[in-house]
Order: structure tokens, then C-alpha cells, then sequence
DNA sequence: CTTGCTACTCTTTTT
DNA sequence: GAGTAGCAAG
């Protein structure tokens, strides 16, 4: 236990041991990145859990990704040789508080067989809502409908709390009363109940409070700043006995106010525990003192915030690389061209590398470089696997036989494949439902239509009959193949396409995790499935580099970090351009990608982006005015020498922005639709270049340049 | 009820 | 440019 201990500290810092060793009570800990805040709380478990002797059924720590979690749970692991971490509370609020509704759930008006409903099925339950009262979808959007409920859950408004203050929110009250509604209805709480519910649940029942409150001695906060008012109040409600509260956190990291976070929580700690004890750790163990200077000299922007500066002992390291390219396309090929030469130097390991974005969207031009130059690569996001139509397919049937009460699961694939139950028949046996007060399960199998309908409803409520029937019996993994098979889904998607295939390959992906479940009770699984995010499946030994947004790369370090895109409109959003405060974090979100590496940094911008199919100019971020000019390695030109299409302003530069010839008659070039090719023809238009080229699959073929991509072949 | 066509929106960021 | 909602025809 004591080399344990002794190792442990060895790799600390002064300041660092001073937070793990701090006593019982409130502390907070501030931090500035790469300073070892996970670190630090990691440690800080370990060293109550062997210096303290505090039995792991005692601790909760709160990460923001499951991901984290497992993380965290495998170091501990590590370093104690121990499985008694796996008795430890631990993982994101909401996997957290899925736990412990699940025990209580009748309290709070739903059996232990509730589904979790995702922003898909949240957003289906919004239109019902909306066609129920008679509310045109095109006037109130239903996802900004939601966007205004789930905000007012987070901030613990009830339907019968909610003040509107616009007509539109007029609006939202109504939909409110009667989204919640449905989603009881529907033995079903959405991602933010899961936490306003919890609140209530310890609220309105001493007994349950008291248990809680009793079991955790010590809860642990990781990414405090990210925490909204209902994650606050659970923390303040569960930490309420014994006040052994460890929060870690960075106010210039907060990214997550337009979800609730409420970066104030800081300070509402400090009212609400006035004998908070505040540790603050400024040495940063990841990056070069370049980007640290970098980093630094964006966020010290933003008003109201507590200057702190960064330094490290790592040394100044390379400048930073700023570029600007024409196109996406060029911007995606320059990274990919960038990364080889990186990787072939030795200066990085392909799994070292990261290129962030701001939009999920921007992912495309760079997998597209990708592909072409037959590298592989990580994506993080954009279609997430659990998003995906046949694997949400899957799930809804697993669901429904978990949870008759479904209806949003049924709808999904009452008709998937198709059985002759279309729109018609089934708003019908909804309406029979509503009108008797019966689960649509009961009026299924008890519906009395006349005809095809009705025989094809006998023949699937017999079906659905049977899969409940074998739910307690068979594993997960088994009840999930027998679906498969009874249902006709898997002949319905096997249909012999190559699109057909790939579906299926996913739906096999989904069958290993189902088979992982083991003996896990279906509802345990679904719940668990619903609440992984998609840097939880990001596999770390997967030697290649990574795409992903700055939002989910927090958290994250990688020796060499791209970020592309940056022009005003993107990044900064457009949308946070006339606000302040949004602004201000978009800034931070600028303050997290740089602080993601740690040797390298590489901030490109393109002049024009295609976008909705056009392709449009853009003014370079006003973020990297605020670079000093001695940090940057430009490439040859100063500053205000600026590749020639972008210099001046740029009306100037619209009239005769680019290119001189590129592409000569006789050059060998590739198109990514039409193959390779022949020029036989080059003429310069205003601000691009038409190419003629023979393609040898295709014949003559007269392009644009800069639209078509196409490229040279040497 | 199913299939296939047209027209329209869409892009912040996510547990 | 792509995915989907909505509609018309089979």
C-alpha cells in the first residue's frame, strides 16, 4: 500500500499532492489545461481508497464521457491490482442517474422497464405533440421546440413552472405539458429527465434522500464547468451530509453553455459551501510553451475572466503553422499531404494526430482526402453508429419488448419490413389506445379491425407475443438474434445492394455488443446503449489519425493538432456573431483546440468553402488576429502578405482572386467521379479555370476547376 | 398499402 | 448536394 502511495506521489507536482491530500470538505480545484486535473482526481480516489481506507461502495465520481469513466476505472484498477473500483459510482450524471431512477422508478411515474428516449425519438414525441394541438411544424420547428423544453429541464422548470416570455415560448408551454405527457404514456423519460427526475426523487422522498446521501461519502466532479443547474443541485443534494464535494474544473474551457452549463456553478459552490477550499494549478505537463503562448493570447480576450498564465518546462518547440488554401478541397489534401510527410519524418505516429473542426459537416472534404490518398483514419461523430437507421431498427424492436408501452419504438418498425400496417392502420390502433387508456400493446392484440389490416395486426402481435414471452429466458444476445430471424428484418435488409451489406455489417456490430451484454436484463442493455456517446467507442489502439469536432475533442491531447476552418463565420459560428457571450465562447472552443497539442499545432484556413452545394468566400477567423506574429511559422510570407487571392479586401479580391493556369494541355490529371484524364484544353474564366479533359472511362468531359476537384497526377 | 417522384430544408456544438 | 417529407400513381 505505502510503494503504492509513495509511486503515486512521485509523479505529482507540489501542488498537485497538496489537492490529493486536501481534507475532508468542499474543495474546488481550478485548473488550466494539461495540467493534470483527471490526473489529480484520479489520484485523489486512489489515495482515499488506500490512505483513508474508504470502501469503494462509498465513492461516486462524475466524469463527462463514459469514456472517462472507464478510463479512470482501469488506472485505479491498474494501480491497485484491486476490482474493488468496480464497486466505486462512477460515470457520467446521466448513466448515473439512470441507476439509481431505475430502483425508484415507480415513484416517479414510470415502471423499471422505462426506456431513455434519444434526440430522435425526443424529437418524433415533439411532432406528435405538435400535430396533437394542432401546431403547423413549419411555423415552430420542432427542434427548436425541444431545444427550449430541454433547456427549461435543465434549468429544473416543470410544464406547470414554465414562464413564457415570447409568444414562441407561448407555444413551448403547451407542447411542454403534453411532450411530457406522451413520454409517460409511453413508460419513457428522455435524456433530461434523467436528471431533473433524480432532483425531484431525492426531494420529495426523505427516505430515499437519506440513502443516498448516507452511502456517498465522497462524490468527485470531474469538467466541473460543464455542469448545468440540475447536475448542481445533484451535486449539492447527494453531497448534502457529508460535504465531501471534489470538484475539478476550468472556467476558460466552459463549451457547453447553449446545453445549460452555467460556468456561475462556480461560484454558486462557493456560496452554497463558504468553507470551500480553492486549489489552483497553473503548470501545464502537455504542450510547448508556443502554444501555451498561443492559447493564451486568445483567451486573454474575453472579458470577466481570472488571468492566469500558463507555462510549462517543455520548451519554446516548433511555430505554429498558419496556411491558407483555396478550396476545403485543397485545405483536406494539405492536411493529409502534411500528415504523411509528419508521419514519414517520424515526427508523429499516425494515432498521434488529430484535425478538428467546428461542424460536424466539415468532416466530409477531409474523409474524402482521406479516401483518396488511401490513409486510414478515426471519425468521431457525424453519423453516430447508435444514430444509424438500421441499428435504431434493431434497437426498437429490443425496445418494445422491453417496454410494450413504446410506441415511438413501434411506430419505428411496425412496418419495417413491410407487413401491410401502414400510417392508416396505425394511427387507429393509437387512437384506440388513447381512447381506452390501454397500452398500445393491449390494443393491438385486442384490436378489433376489420380485414387485411387486421390480420396482418394478428400476425405481428403473435409475433411481438412470443419475443416477450422468450425476454426473461433467452440472453440478450440470443433474443436478438431470434428478432433478427422472426421478424423478416434481416432478409428485409440483406436485399442483395452494397448499401444492403454495409447496413447489415453495422446491424453485426451491434449483435457482437448485444452478445457482450451477457446476462445482462434487456432494460439494463437497452439503458446502457443509450447513453454511450460516440468518443466512448473511440479505440485508442487504432494506429491512425482522428477527426473530430473541438467539442468532442475535450478532454483529449494529441502531439500534433490540426484545426481547419478557420474563417469568421465558421469558427467563430455565424450564429454566435452578433452575441457576446456566445462569441466569447466560441473563443474558448478555439482555446480547447489549441490546447490539444502538444507539439504541434496547425491552424488552416480555406478562401472558399462549398457549402449547401455552393461554394462561397470567407474572411480568415478574426481569432487569428490575436496570435502574436513571432509564434507563427507562415510560410514564407509575412503577415500582410497573404497568398495573392486574399490580399486586400475582399470585394478586390472577388474580381480577381485566383489562379493563374493550372492545368496545362497534355497533363495526366484524376477526377474522383470520371477517373484519370487527359487536358487537352485550359481557358481562364473570371475567377476560375475551365478545363477540357478526355477522360478514359468516360469521354470528354469540359470542368470547372476549382468546382470539380479535379487534381494533377505527376 | 407500396413505390417512386419532386421539392424542400439543412449545418452549430451533445449527454 | 443529400436526405427526407409529402404527394401521386399503381
Amino acid at each position: 500500500m505505502a510503494a503504492e502511495l509513495a509511486s503515486l506521489f512521485d509523479s505529482l507536482n507540489l501542488a498537485q499532492r497538496k489537492a490529493v491530500q486536501a481534507d475532508d470538505g468542499p474543495t474546488l480545484v481550478i485548473a488550466g489545461p494539461g495540467s493534470g486535473k483527471t490526473r489529480v482526481l484520479t489520484s485523489r480516489i486512489a489515495y482515499l481508497l488506500l490512505a483513508r481506507k474508504t470502501p469503494a461502495h462509498r465513492i461516486m465520481a462524475v466524469t463527462f464521457t463514459n469514456k472517462a469513466a472507464n478510463e479512470m476505472r482501469e488506472r485505479l484498477n491498474r494501480m491497485m491490482g484491486a476490482a474493488q473500483t468496480g464497486e466505486m459510482s462512477i460515470g457520467t450524471f446521466h448513466s448515473i442517474c439512470a441507476r439509481l431512477l431505475r430502483r425508484d422508478a415507480p415513484l416517479i411515474g414510470v415502471d423499471h422497464h422505462f426506456a431513455i428516449f434519444d434526440a430522435d425519438d425526443q424529437l418524433s414525441v415533439v411532432k406528435t405533440a405538435l400535430a396533437e394541438l394542432n401546431i403547423d411544424e413549419k411555423k415552430y420547428k420542432p427542434a427548436a421546440v425541444h431545444s427550449v423544453i430541454s433547456r427549461a429541464k435543465n434549468d429544473l422548470i416543470w410544464p406547470d413552472q414554465f414562464q413564457p416570455k415570447t409568444y414562441f415560448e407561448e407555444i413551448v408551454g403547451r407542447v411542454y405539458v403534453r411532450y411530457n405527457q406522451i413520454l409517460r404514456a409511453n413508460n419513457a423519460l428522455d435524456f433530461d429527465d434523467l436528471l431533473i427526475e433524480t432532483v425531484r426523487l431525492l426531494q420529495h422522498n426523505p427516505s430515499v434522500c437519506q440513502r443516498v446521501q448516507e452511502r456517498y461519502l465522497h462524490l468527485l466532479v470531474d469538467e466541473f464547468q460543464d455542469t448545468n443547474l440540475a447536475q448542481y443541485v445533484l451535486v449539492k443534494w447527494i453531497a448534502g451530509k457529508h460535504r465531501n464535494v471534489f470538484c475539478v474544473g476550468d472556467p476558460d474551457q466552459s463549451i457547453y453553455a447553449w446545453r445549460g452549463a452555467d460556468y456561475r456553478n462556480v461560484l454558486r459552490l462557493q456560496e452554497d459551501f463558504p468553507d470551500l477550499n480553492v486549489v489552483a494549478l497553473d503548470q501545464n505537463y502537455r504542450s510547448t510553451q508556443t502554444i501555451l503562448d498561443a492559447a493564451m493570447s486568445v483567451i486573454r480576450r474575453n472579458p470577466n475572466r481570472r488571468h492566469i498564465k500558463l507555462f510549462t518546462e517543455r520548451g519554446q518547440g516548433p511555430k505554429i503553422v498558419v496556411r491558407e488554401l483555396y478550396t476545403d478541397d485543397e485545405e483536406a489534401q494539405y492536411v493529409v499531404d502534411t500528415i504523411r510527410e509528419l508521419i514519414d519524418h517520424g515526427a508523429a505516429a499516425p494515432g498521434e494526430i488529430a484535425v478538428m473542426y467546428r461542424t460536424n459537416a466539415q468532416s466530409r472534404a477531409l474523409e474524402d482526402a482521406f479516401v483518396r490518398a488511401g490513409m486510414p483514419y478515426r471519425l468521431v461523430g457525424a453519423t453516430r453508429f447508435y444514430a444509424r437507421k438500421e441499428v435504431k431498427d434493431v434497437l426498437a424492436y429490443l425496445r418494445i419488448v422491453n417496454n410494450p408501452a413504446d410506441s415511438v419504438s413501434l411506430r419505428r418498425i411496425v412496418n419495417v419490413p413491410p407487413r401491410g400496417i401502414g400510417d392508416k392502420t396505425f394511427a387507429q390502433i393509437e387512437e384506440a389506445a388513447r381512447a381506452n387508456g390501454t397500452p398500445i400493446y393491449q390494443s393491438l392484440t385486442t384490436g378489433q379491425l376489420a380485414g387485411r389490416a387486421a390480420r396482418a395486426l394478428a400476425d405481428f402481435a403473435a409475433l411481438w407475443r412470443n419475443w416477450i414471452d422468450l425476454r426473461d429466458e433467452l440472453a440478450v444476445g440470443q433474443l436478438f438474434d431470434h428478432i433478427l430471424q422472426t421478424s423478416g428484418y434481416r432478409d428485409y435488409l440483406k436485399d442483395g445492394t452494397e448499401e444492403g451489406e454495409e447496413r447489415w455489417a453495422n446491424v453485426m456490430e451491434l449483435r457482437n455488443v448485444a452478445f457482450g451484454a451477457g446476462d445482462m436484463p434487456l432494460g439494463d442493455f437497452l439503458n446502457e446503449v443509450a447513453l454511450v456517446s460516440d468518443i466512448d467507442n473511440y479505440d485508442e489502439s487504432a494506429n491512425a489519425p482522428t477527426l473530430l469536432t473541438l467539442h468532442a475533442a475535450k478532454g483529449l491531447e494529441f502531439r500534433v493538432v490540426f484545426i481547419v476552418g478557420l474563417e469568421d463565420g465558421l469558427l467563430p459560428h455565424s450564429r454566435s456573431l452578433d452575441n457576446p457571450d456566445q462569441m466569447a465562447e466560441e473563443r474558448r472552443l478555439m482555446y480547447v483546440g489549441i490546447t490539444r497539442a502538444k507539439d504541434r499545432l496547425y491552424l488552416l484556413r480555406a478562401f472558399r468553402r462549398s457549402a449547401w452545394g455552393t461554394s462561397d468566400m470567407s474572411a480568415p477567423s478574426r481569432f487569428l488576429d490575436d496570435l502574436p506574429a513571432e509564434l507563427l511559422n507562415l510560410g514564407g510570407r509575412s503577415k500582410e502578405k497573404q497568398p495573392s487571392w486574399s490580399a486586400g479586401d475582399l470585394s478586390q479580391t472577388a474580381r480577381s482572386p485566383r489562379p493563374p493556369v493550372e492545368f496545362t494541355p497534355g497533363q495526366r490529371v484524376y477526377h474522383q467521379k470520371f477517373g484519370e484524364g487527359i487536358v487537352l484544353r485550359s481557358t481562364r474564366q473570371r475567377d476560375d479555370e475551365e478545363v477540357e479533359v478526355f477522360f478514359a472511362k468516360s469521354g470528354l468531359k469540359r470542368l470547372s476547376a476549382t468546382i470539380s476537384g479535379l487534381k494533377k497526377i505527376e
